[in-house]
DNA sequence: AAGTGGTCTAGACCACACT
DNA sequence: GTGTGGTCTAGACCACTTA
């Protein structure tokens, strides 16, 4: 007798044109979408699905990676592979770097994950004068070099976001803009004070799969794509003095935005 | 002597902890950041790697699966491994609803297509009455059963983006809503005609890997992720008027929004 | 026909986690 | 130690592409 219950898992359709480790994958996406398999619950072992379908150990691994590949699953070395849960998530609402927001003492994000019952946490702070890339140097309007803010932000000890903040060195150079902590409300209220009155904010947003790199910085999962995001941040002259470049987990964001119909 | 020429690919280092896979992953990775091999090339085949290296097919097909799931590469059965040619991109505005767009002949899509010197088609369309999934009536105002309009798009021939537009059926039964060619303007442009002048938009963007499903109707390369874009259209009573979800390839996509600052 | 990737087998040894 | 996944081998046969 299968160590499965046979109800969980069917068998194979020899007659299918469709690949054994396909069969075998869709009838575990099939299996955790009807929940028979929970979140953060553990599948059947390679071992079991070997002896269960009859098949070789690698077939049972390629359906794994297939279902890996889609972000379903994770596995776990020495101890399984389970239903990924998923995580909870940011919501970046459109009105986040509004004025009024700015006013408080902490870091927008602090406040926001606090209230969202979180432990928030940033790190990997560096702060430096460096050459402007390309991209960079044309957002900003053909500046050489800039100073760079780098830091990555964390939920209930998760990485989940890694930003960095470009500005001009004309703007940002002996003010406190280019100390670790820029102080309450953010480079944002920074930049107003010294005049630089914030008119509008543009950003591009991207997805696509993370480098290795950032894979070893946001700790991600497979299957987990990333968010790109571009913020330009433009005075009331029309001048763009802040670009901030921001590498997201997907799966711990949604953003939302508000657009005027007129 | 080998086929490929020894200063393209490297050595592997026998000392080091990183599994053999991935150290040939990485060096085809580096060769293609360099440029070594461009968009669109091909990469050495199994068989050729398998001679370089010293190693098993199995651990070469591996490399290449690193690489697909990254999105760097794509194989193409009987022909070889590609460098993944980065496709053109849609740029979606965040005036792209604005009023003043609406008042011509085609739809927006067509019109900003053919703009950019793509050929762009709309298929799949059906459009039925039916009932309002629990996500779609809360967002609508708790309404039972719905419009739905369900479309894909195509640029160049291939399919981008797949959408559905759910409207109350208050509002749309019986109008030219219902219509397979709702006419110049879109829905959008009918709702305003019907006397629900729109005020804003909301979008809810995130990211993630696609479904089977949206594989197929997508024809997704592997290490492609989706943009799921949820758009509600409020008239100017506060009404939710429209929902439109949106399924796009996201490596044909970059989202671009305005932000006031106040 | 020759070359390519797609699937699959039946082993092997290793590293990690639990008890 | 036992069970888990991680890596790797050395084959096999198949399906698709190109010539």
């Amino acid at each position: 007798m299968p160590s499965l219950s046979s109800g969980l898992l069917g068998d194979l359709d020899p007659t299918s044109d469709r690949a054994v480790f396909r069969q075998i994958a869709d009838q575990l996406r099939e299996a955790i979408d009807r929940g028979r398999f929970k979140e953060g619950e553990k599948l059947p072992s390679e071992a079991e699905l070997v002896e269960h379908y009859g098949v070789s150990r690698m077939t049972v691994r390629n359906s794994f990676s297939v279902l890996q590949g889609e972000g379903l699953v994770h596995a776990e070395h020495g101890k399984g592979v389970f239903v990924r849960p998923r995580p909870p998530v940011r919501r970046l609402a459109s009105d986040r770097f509004a004025r009024r927001h700015r006013e408080q003492g902490k870091s927008a994000f602090i406040v926001e994950a606090d209230a969202a019952g979180s432990h928030p946490q940033v790190d990997s702070l560096e702060v430096k004068e460096e050459k402007a890339s390309q991209d960079v140097s044309t957002r900003l309007g053909s500046v050489r070099r800039v100073l760079a803010r780098r830091r990555r932000y964390l939920l209930d000890g998760r990485p989940v976001e890694f930003a960095t903040s470009y500005l001009p060195l004309d703007i940002a150079r002996g003010t406190s803009i280019a100390e670790p902590n820029p102080g309450p409300g953010g480079i944002y209220a920074r930049l107003e004070e010294l005049g630089h009155r914030l008119d509008h904010f543009e950003e591009e947003i991207r997805a696509r799969m993370p480098s290795p790199d950032e894979v070893r910085t946001l700790r991600l999962a497979s299957g987990v794509p990333v968010i790109h995001l571009i913020r330009t941040a433009f005075d009331q002259e029309g001048r763009a003095v802040e670009v901030c470049d921001t590498v997201m987990a997907a799966d711990a964001y949604v953003l939302s935005y508000q657009l005027p119909a007129t």
